[in-house]
DNA sequence: TGCCTATCCATTCGTATGAATCTATTCTCC
DNA sequence: GGAGAATAGATTCATACGAATGGATAGGCA
């Protein structure tokens, strides 16, 4: 009988905090992805507009972070949205490494509509669920209490070595 | 001025549930993905161990429901942990068209390794976050509570069409 | 039984991904 | 001012991803 058929730990999945956060996530997101599938917008490309709308312009390097995408993902997408007419990359004047990424008119045209969307979707399948503000009060809270141990962390190494 | 560099929907994000749940995720994970890749296990693998850890054998359509994954990814990963020797595929008795993947002794030492760290980094990184297992209980039930209105819309869609 | 449909999983194939690396530019400090 | 370190971002390239599809098996029904 091949393979160890018995769970050895039981219900780790179901007390393991990111199986939870991603698990609520994709739920949650599942009609939405439908709605970019036929707007042609990947998801990796959605992240970095939703961005630029909400912060408004910004460097590479901040997109990247702020859409949680490792550097070159963020360059790749980039180049199709510019291609796409969707975003521009302008050199910046006083640090000419430094490309500050902007909406295009048609770019935040989409973007409005697709945060419209997105908006209602989330509106619809939320309608009914209670203590929704606070569940974000505390994904909120939580993410800055890991960064702010994250910090602490590279504080401590940086005194260490 | 190309762009339009105002910012026409402040804090969207900072509100949308599923950018907040997937930022707590990335920002809780992220020292354990390092774990992971200096134990050469991809993400997407490791989804498929500790699930099959978890639960037990299953087949592969409900291992990818169960890991979150689209099923040609189940199938590409299952190859992938099969020629490690981690899993094991065995055609079911009943119906010759199922798989049943089953972990090997080797693939759960390893799964149970990984999951030991992820528990021990998890349990560091969260000490002095108060309040974890309320919001695990949200979580699960913002989940569950979508899931039963996606059940009852599918329904209505066989009611009506 | 034979046919039609549904289901399970594998495969194909074009694209996205991201670790590693490279180039260009700026900063630091003597 | 010039050498070396640091930083921004582009590029390369091997690989993973997943939508679409295919092949095999099972179920339903005449």
């Amino acid at each position: 009988m091949p393979g160890c058929s018995t769970a050895l730990t039981p219900d780790f999945l179901d007390r393991y905090l990111p199986y939870l956060l991603r698990k609520a996530d994709q739920t949650l997101s599942a009609p939405f992805y439908a709605v970019l599938a036929r707007a042609g917008v990947a998801r990796s490309e959605w992240r970095l507009l939703s961005v630029l709308q909400d912060l408004g312009d910004l460097r590479v390097a901040d997109l990247a972070v702020a859409a949680l995408s490792p550097q070159p993902t963020v360059t790749h997408a980039l180049r199709r949205l510019e291609d796409r007419g969707l975003v521009t990359k302008t050199v910046d004047g006083d640090d000419r490494r430094q490309r500050v990424v902007a909406l295009t008119p048609a770019g935040s045209t989409l973007t409005r509509a697709l945060i419209a969307d997105a908006t209602l979707l989330e509106g619809e399948a939320l309608a009914g669920a209670d203590g929704l503000e606070e569940l974000a009060q505390r994904l909120r809270g939580l993410t800055s209490f890991l960064e702010s141990l994250a910090a602490t962390a590279v504080d401590d190494e940086v005194w260490v070595g």
